[in-house]
RNA sequence: GCCGAUAUAGCUCAGCUGGCUAGAGCAGCUGAUUUGUAAUCAGCAGGUCGUGGGUUCGAGUCCCUCUAUCGGCUCCA
């Protein structure tokens, strides 16, 4: 007798052996029909596996993550087949499958594979998948799938070697045989649609030291009309690619001859950036911070205090040489030292603390040239940084008003659905960080309890901390699903001791303060970058650089219109005035297409009826209202994203 | 930095296998039109085809260098 137990608590019972299929037949026909993957006892199985003692079943179909995981890994075996056949000294090493869809890394040898052999290979793969091939696992002992690799595939045998023998399997299907855990839909018939998305190069393993492999990309879908659907939704991500919109809003620009990574703020982008700073600036305010300006550049000698010119000094720019006295200069990667060195212009009580020195510091990294992307990888970019200084008792305390801020930034822009990440040390790795490991567990420790505190919805990710501390980031996800960091929030003890910084205690002792980095935005940039992409260039009413456009119908109606706008500026409305001889068609679509939120339309009604015709982006037609009413509805919207800080 | 691709007017793009003065739409300028909720009509002007070199009788088109961009890898203070 075996008992299966259902995700639902139900229990089944079989006297025979069974299949995880048989099991889903059991439950419905028309069900079964749609499993294409399993996991017993919280592993993932065939759903052809037969099930010999009491357990735990789940059955996926497409609709799941899971069974989206054994599609898309089954079919990369189906590329790796249709790449053997097409390149017979094909040497495959890995195919997993990934967040949208799968890859398989091979070396290729002499050949390259290049777009134009894309339909080659999704029709062999479809050929392929049409030969509705069974996936079938066996087990192999580790001399056998050595024999069979040896000579054929050096990435295999060191694959194999890599596992213990008794839990090496091979996975078959049609004349393809891969090493492979398992996981696998039933057959390849399943898959009716195909595509290859691009070829990249890959380390092998991932280490920029080793061979690069060529990396294939696909994606595939049950149905024709799903991929479809996919390469749709990929059209619209371009759409609202920040790039695009950025250039096509006019909020900055890049210049070949200024150089690679460094942006150049149009007026309105400057304008959009200025309007950020205030918000912030007024917060922290009231947040009891301090302003500070720190100069671009510091001496070599600033870096190699703090640590960073030994972790990054080789790679970034070059010291900048005086001629005159052989001093050596970096252009500041970063804030901290300079507002180390502010802490350091005075003695300090503990009474004194805590200090929270703030600056829009705009900082320079020498990012690899193939790293960098439209605004959010950048090599010159401004932080919305600030450090605190405290004591141990006031870290939690502070620690928690910073996430405050956090939120209370996040909620003004719409941000709404994200998620913390609490990044702490790969304890495989040591000597990749800089610091006492008591203070390092501390501060992660610190970190995760302001986390709790808060009932942050938070994950750990080791090996995601800075070289000097742990951080608490903030994912933020955009409308497509993409998640992006912005805010981040770090502890670090570390500084403060390379800096001596020090206070004086109640007890008329010396002690070393702790230092808290944080930037709610994290950068303008980025956090522009996928404030555009979340938003596609429509944002809360109190950031858009013009809120309201007005169109006169004709020239007769220009000194109407111009009455009007006055009135509006007075109401701290930011509006501009369009009377070109053009028709109102060709008006409202140029306002549409810059996204301005408000049309106000001024015509022989309105000006007869001392009114204004509102339209709203989009399309909404709000129709004849008073300006006064009109002032009064721009107020509440902005109200209602844009409230005080009350930190 | 590495692998692969791309670079034609302010913007979006066409220009097939090398062949007479390089095309279009939008934007711009000029004129007509004075307009009621997503493109009024006509005309004009605009490009040393990213840079430097090479092959050729002839190069936007083929080859090399550099620069920038795109998709990945690696990296991300």
């Amino acid at each position: 007798m075996i008992k299966i137990t259902l995700p639902d608590g139900s229990v089944r019972e079989y006297t025979s052996s069974v299949t995880a299929m048989d099991v889903a037949k059991d439950i419905s026909e028309g069900f079964a029909r749609n499993v294409i993957s399993a996991k017993f006892n919280n592993k993932t199985i065939e759903t052809t596996t037969t099930l010999t003692t009491d357990g735990d079943l789940v059955l996926y179909t497409w609709k799941d993550d899971e069974g989206k995981k054994a599609f898309w890994h089954s079919s990369a075996h189906i590329l790796a087949q249709a790449l053997e056949e097409l390149y017979p000294t094909v040497k495959l090493w890995v195919g997993p499958a990934i967040d949208k869809g799968f890859y398989y890394d091979v070396d290729l040898g002499d050949t390259t594979i290049s777009e134009k052999d894309f339909k080659a290979i999704e029709d062999k793969m479809l050929a392929i998948a049409r030969g509705k091939h069974d996936f079938k696992m066996r087990t192999v002992s580790k001399v056998d799938a050595l024999a069979y690799y040896k000579d054929t595939n050096e990435y295999k045998v060191e694959l194999v070697e890599g596992l213990e023998d008794g839990t090496i399997s091979f996975c078959d299907h049609d004349t393809f045989t891969d090493l492979c855990r398992g996981g696998h839909i039933p057959n390849t018939g399943i898959v009716k649609a195909v595509k290859i998305m691009s070829v990249a190069g890959a380390y092998h393993k991932g280490d920029e030291n080793n061979k690069q492999l060529t990396r294939v990309y696909g994606i595939t879908f049950p149905k024709q009309k799903e991929l479809k659907e996919y390469l749709t939704l990929l059209e619209e991500a371009k759409k609202r690619d920040h790039r695009k919109l950025g250039k096509e809003l006019g909020f900055f620009t890049f210049s070949q001859r200024v150089g690679q990574g460094l942006p150049l703020w149009l007026p309105k982008g400057a304008a959009l950036r200025d309007r950020l700073e205030q918000f912030l600036k007024t917060a922290q305010k009231k947040a009891g911070y301090e302003m500070v300006v720190t100069p671009h550049i510091g001496q070599k000698e600033l870096y190699v205090t703090s640590g960073h010119y030994a972790k990054y000094g080789e790679d970034s720019f070059q010291p900048i040489n005086t001629p005159a006295d052989g001093e050596e200069f970096l252009l500041k990667p970063m804030n901290c030292p300079h507002h180390c060195e502010i802490y350091n212009s005075g003695p300090w009580s503990y009474r004194d603390l805590p200090k929270r020195y703030a600056e829009f510091g705009t900082v320079y990294r020498y990012e690899q040239s193939g790293e960098l992307h439209g605004l959010t990888r950048v090599r010159g970019f401004t932080q919305d940084d600030a450090h605190i200084f405290c004591t141990p008792e006031q870290l939690d305390d502070e620690f928690k008003k910073v996430i405050d801020l956090v939120l209370y930034v996040f909620g003004s822009l719409g941000f709404e659905n994200f998620t913390a990440q609490v990044s702490v040390r790969d304890l495989d790795n040591p000597d990749k960080y800089i610091g006492e490991t008591a203070n390092w567990e501390k501060a992660e420790n610190a970190i995760i309890n302001a986390a709790k505190d808060k009932g942050l919805d938070y994950v750990v990710e080791s090996g995601e901390a800075a070289f000097y501390g742990p951080k608490l980031d903030f994912m933020v996800k955009d409308a497509l699903g993409r998640s992006w960091q912005l805010g981040t929030i770090q502890v670090d003890y570390n500084l403060p001791d390379r800096f001596d910084l020090t206070y004086k205690g109640s007890d008329n002792e010396m002690h070393r303060p702790i230092m808290i980095h944080r930037a709610p935005f994290g950068s303008l940039e980025r956090f522009i970058a996928i404030l555009l992409e979340h938003t596609a260039g429509n944002f809360p009413l109190w950031l858009m650089p013009e809120q309201a456009i007005i169109l006169s119908i004709s020239e007769k109606y220009e000194k109407y219109a111009e009455k009007v706008l006055n009135l509006l500026e007075n109401n701290e409305i930011r509006a501009l005035a369009d009377h070109r001889n053009e028709t109102i068609g060709k008006k409202i679509r140029e306002a549409e297409m810059k996204k301005i939120p408000y049309i106000v339309i001024i015509g022989e009604q309105e000006e007869k009826n001392q009114t204004i015709s509102v339209r709203k982006h989009g399309g909404e037609d709000i129709g004849a209202v008073s300006i006064e009413d009109f002032a009064k509805l721009v107020e509440e919207e902005i109200k209602k994203t844009l409230k005080p800080f009350n930190g």
